[in-house]
DNA sequence: TTTCTAACA
DNA sequence: TGTTAGCA
């Protein structure tokens, strides 16, 4: 899993990844204070991110843009990370369902995903 | 020069 | 979320 490790290399400064995602450092750090993100430090407390950390934010971006919520966020993210730990454990909340078939329809009716349906698609 | 934290005429 | 102050 080699390409997974430079993913998750930490080589990018804000500054790149305010072009790359076209949100602001104070959105960036905004998100990583709820835990959407947790990119690296430098010895001088400065953030680095990883591709998988863009990544991440473009799919914050691509929910925000649609009117989804931080709370809405979180919920789908903390679901995601349940869903790669425990793999096809089943999902208790209603309301996280509500938001994940949103989430597929949404993502569906554009051109691009923005999360992987490998991922969520068992759930449905 | 760039990024960081904290805070709000 | 923007923006600014004062550091490192």
């Amino acid at each position: 899993m080699g390409s997974e490790i430079r993913r998750s290399m930490p080589v990018l400064p804000i500054s790149i990844v305010m072009q790359l995602t076209d949100l602001t450092a104070r959105q960036i750090r905004y998100y990583e204070e709820h835990n959407l993100v947790q990119p690296h430090r430098t010895e001088g407390n400065r953030r680095m991110f990883s591709l998988n950390d863009v990544d991440v934010l473009l799919e914050i971006k691509t929910m925000l843009e649609r009117g989804t919520n931080m709370a809405g966020i979180k919920k789908v993210f903390a679901m995601k990370k349940h869903a790669d730990t425990d793999g096809k454990k089943e999902i208790s909340d209603r309301e996280l369902r509500r938001i994940m078939r949103e989430e597929m329809l949404q993502a569906r009716s554009m051109q691009k995903t923005s999360i992987r349906q490998g991922n969520l698609s068992r759930f449905y």
